[in-house]
RNA sequence: GGCCCGGUAGCUCAGCUGGAUAGAGCACCAGCCUUCUAAGCUGGGGGUCAUUGGUUCGAAUCCAAUCCGGGUCACCA
C-alpha cells in the first residue's frame, strides 16, 4: 500500500476510535501532499469533520494527531495550520523503505491476474506509408499495453490491417495505369512509400477527370461517379470482391510491399504485435450476428433489404447494418472482428486505440453488441486521442499534407546527433555506441512529445519548430539517468545492486529535506503506474519521471554524492539515486524509451 | 440543429473523484562550470483559470446557461 493510502487508512482508523459515537465515511477523508510552504509530508483536512463532530478544527486535528503519533509507526510530529493537518513523516520510515526496496527489480509492479486484455492499435490502411498522426496511435497503444502488463494484466498486442477496400484499388488502378511496372526494388523506394505515392497519383488524375467533367456540362455529384479512373477503381473492388485471380495478385503483391514497409517502420520505432488481424479474413464475419439480431427482433429489414437498428431509445439514430444488396459496411465487419477477438482470447477488456473522430462508431458498435447479446460488448473500451494537426489543419494522405512518420523518425535522430555533437560529449563512444545513443535519444524525444499529454486532447504540431531537446522532454530524463550510472561507475555500485550491498546501513542522524523528498517521491512510483493503468493514461508517467529527474537534478547540484559528509549518507544518496535511476528506467520503458547510461 | 470533447502565463501543457498564496517547460531577464556530465541548477517578471450565475466553510475543479474552437450524426472507412 502506498504511503498515501496507509495515511488515509491510518486517518480513518483514529477517527472511528476517537469519535465512536459518529459515522465517518471513508471518502470524506482528503489526503493531499503537504505544501513546499508548511512544514509536513502529507496533510489531512479537517473541514469535512467539523460539522460532523461540532469541535473545531484544531481539537479534532489534535486528537487524531495525537493518536496518530501513538497508534502508528509513520510520523515524527504534526502541525496544525488553519484547518489543516500536517503529518510529518519519519526519517527512520523513510530508510527502512529505501532498504526494504532499493534492490527490489519489481517495484511498482503487480502480480500478474487472470485478467486477458487486448489492446488494439496502430491499424493501418495499406493504401499509404505511417503519418505522424499513426504515431500518436502506435506510442499510445503500445505504451498503454506496456503499462496493463506492469499492472498484472494478460496483454495481447494486436494490429487490425485494413488491407481491402475502394482505397486500396485507387492506389492499385494508378498503379495499373501509371507505373510502368515499377516495384520497391526497382525503384528503390520504400514499399509503403511507393504504393503512397500511386495512392496521391490517383486523387490528382480523379480530380482533373471531375475537373474536366465539371467543364464539359456535369454537375459535381455525377463528374464524381462518372469519372473514369474512379469508375476503374469501383469495378476493380467488385472483381476483388468476385475473386478475380488477376486482381487478387495485383493486391497481394501491393500489400506484400506495404508489409514489408509497415514492418521496417515499426522496427524502426521498436514496437510489435502478438497478433494480426487482416480485413481481407474479417469483413464478411459480422453477417451472422446481424443474422441472429434479426431473429432476435433487435435488427429489421427494410423493404429494399437493407437492415438497420434503431438506436432512437438510446439517444443516437437509426444505423445501417448492411446494404440493400446484402453487402457489408464498415460496422459490420467491427462488430464480426469484436467477437472473434474475444473468442479468440476469452476477452475481458478489449480496448480500441482509435481517434476521437470515431467516438459515435464505437459507442453504437458496443451499443449494437449489447442489445443483440453478445458477451464480447462488455469489455470494450475506446481509448480515444485528439488527432494530430498542422498549424495548417488536418494532415491528408489524398493531398500529401502529412509529416511523415520514417522521415520524422530519422529528422530526429538526426537533431540528436547534431546536439550531441554540439555540446563535444561524443568521447569515449564507439561509432556503434554513438549509433544506438543518438536513436535513443530522437526516438525517446519523439515517443516522450507524443505521449506527454492527455491522450484525449488534440494537438498541433508545428514541423517548422523541431521538438526539444530541453526541459519537458525524455532527453532531460535520459541526462539524469546518465549522470546517476556516471556516479555509480565511479563508485563502483552495479546499476543493479546486489542485496546485501547496502544491508548494514543503520539509520542514524536526519535526512536532509532533499533526500526525504526523493524518497517520498520514489515511494510513490507503484501509486502512479497504477493510475496510468485506470487511466489509460501513458503522460501520467511522464509527469512523474519529468519530476522525479528534476528533483534529482536539484539534488545533484546541492549536496555531493561522492563525497558525502560522511560514508552513511553517501551509501544512502547511493541508494537514493539507484532506486531513483531504476525507477526511471522502468517508468520510460513501459512507453518504450530507453535510458543511456552515458551521454 | 442533436450528441460528444476541449478553452488555465506570450507559446506548449500539468492540476479537474472540491482544500492552503493556481504549477512546469519553452521564450525573456539576472546569476552559477579549478568540485560526481552546464542536454543541468538558482532567482525574476508574466494569470479576471473563456463569461455569467448557482451549490459549499472552501470552486480552475461540481451544476446550469452563454460564448469560442473541434469532432460526429453516410448504403465512406
Amino acid at each position: 500500500m502506498t504511503l498515501a493510502a496507509q495515511v488515509k487508512h491510518a486517518a480513518f482508523d483514529a477517527l472511528k476510535h476517537l469519535f465512536t459515537d459518529v459515522q465517518i465515511d471513508y471518502n470524506l477523508i482528503s489526503v493531499n501532499q503537504t505544501k513546499p510552504e508548511f512544514t509536513g509530508n502529507y496533510t489531512i483536512v479537517l473541514f469535512p469533520f467539523v460539522k460532523l463532530l461540532r469541535q473545531k478544527p484544531d481539537v479534532i486535528g489534535t486528537q487524531i494527531g495525537d493518536y496518530l503519533l501513538e497508534k502508528t509507526p509513520l510520523f515524527t510530529r504534526y502541525d496544525i495550520v488553519s484547518g489543516f493537518l500536517n503529518m510529518t513523516v519519519k526519517d527512520s520510515y523513510c530508510i527502512s523503505f529505501l532498504l526494504n526496496h532499493f534492490t527490489d527489480t519489481t517495484f511498482g509492479r503487480q502480480c500478474k491476474a487472470d485478467c486477458r486484455v487486448m489492446v488494439e492499435y496502430s491499424s493501418p490502411n495499406t493504401n499509404k506509408p505511417l503519418h505522424f498522426g499513426h504515431m500518436r496511435n502506435i506510442f499510445l497503444g503500445a505504451a498503454v499495453a506496456e503499462i496493463l502488463k506492469a499492472n498484472g494484466k494478460q496483454v495481447v498486442k494486436a494490429n487490425l490491417i485494413n488491407d481491402r477496400g475502394i482505397h486500396i484499388c485507387k492506389s492499385m488502378i494508378a498503379w495499373m495505369w501509371y507505373a510502368d511496372g515499377a516495384t520497391p526494388e526497382s525503384t528503390g523506394i520504400k514499399g509503403d512509400h511507393l504504393v503512397g505515392d500511386y495512392y496521391v497519383k490517383f486523387n490528382e488524375v480523379y480530380k482533373q477527370e471531375v475537373a474536366g467533367l465539371i467543364a464539359a456540362g456535369k454537375d459535381e455529384k455525377t463528374a464524381e461517379k462518372e469519372a473514369p479512373i474512379m469508375q476503374a477503381a469501383q469495378d476493380m473492388l467488385r472483381k476483388w470482391e468476385a475473386g478475380d485471380k488477376e486482381v487478387k495478385e495485383l493486391w497481394a503483391r501491393m500489400n506484400g510491399w506495404v508489409y514489408k514497409g509497415f514492418e521496417e517502420s515499426y522496427k524502426k520505432q521498436g514496437v510489435s504485435f502478438d497478433k494480426t488481424y487482416y480485413e481481407s479474413d474479417t469483413y464478411l464475419l459480422g453477417k451472422k450476428i446481424v443474422e441472429d439480431g434479426l431473429r432476435k427482433g433487435v435488427l429489421f429489414r427494410k423493404d429494399d433489404g437493407s437492415v438497420w437498428i434503431d438506436l432512437k431509445d438510446d439517444g443516437l439514430d437509426e444505423k445501417l447494418l448492411l446494404r440493400g444488396d446484402g453487402t457489408s459496411v464498415y460496422i459490420t465487419q467491427d462488430l464480426g472482428t469484436a467477437k472473434l477477438k474475444y473468442d479468440d482470447y476469452k476477452l475481458n477488456q478489449s480496448v480500441y486505440v482509435i481517434g476521437d473522430e470515431q467516438n459515435y462508431h464505437i459507442q453504437v458498435l458496443k451499443l449494437i453488441l449489447k442489445k443483440i447479446g453478445e458477451p464480447c460488448a462488455d469489455g470494450i473500451f475506446h481509448l480515444s486521442y485528439g488527432m494530430v494537426e498542422l498549424p495548417t489543419g488536418k494532415m491528408k494522405s489524398r493531398e500529401g499534407t502529412v509529416v511523415d512518420a520514417d522521415d520524422m523518425v530519422a529528422e530526429m535522430i538526426s537533431l540528436s546527433r547534431e546536439q550531441t555533437e554540439q555540446s563535444g560529449k561524443t568521447d569515449g563512444f564507439t561509432a556503434d555506441e554513438l549509433t544506438r545513443l543518438y536513436e535513443m535519444i530522437g526516438l525517446g524525444a519523439l515517443k516522450f512529445y507524443l505521449l506527454r499529454v492527455d491522450p484525449k486532447k488534440r494537438m498541433i504540431f508545428n514541423p517548422k519548430e523541431s521538438i526539444d531537446l530541453h526541459g519537458f522532454t525524455a532527453t532531460f530524463i535520459q541526462y539524469a539517468h546518465a549522470r546517476i550510472c556516471s556516479i555509480l561507475r565511479r563508485e563502483n555500485v552495479p546499476i543493479v545492486p546486489g542485496a546485501t550491498r547496502f544491508q548494514s546501513l543503520q539509520p542514524t542522524g536526519d535526512l536532509l529535506p532533499l533526500e526525504k523528498d526523493m524518497i517520498l517521491h520514489i515511494e510513490q512510483y507503484p501509486g502512479v503506474l497504477a493510475e496510468a493503468a485506470d487511466e489509460f493514461n501513458p503522460s501520467t508517467l511522464c509527469n512523474y519521471s519529468f519530476a522525479l529527474a528534476q528533483l534529482f537534478n536539484t539534488f545533484y547540484d546541492a549536496h555531493s554524492i561522492s563525497k558525502a559528509e560522511s560514508e552513511e549518507k553517501k551509501n544512502l544518496r547511493l541508494m537514493i539515486i539507484v532506486m531513483t535511476a531504476s525507477v526511471l528506467r522502468h517508468g520510460m520503458g513501459l512507453l518504450g524509451i530507453r535510458l543511456p547510461e552515458k551521454m
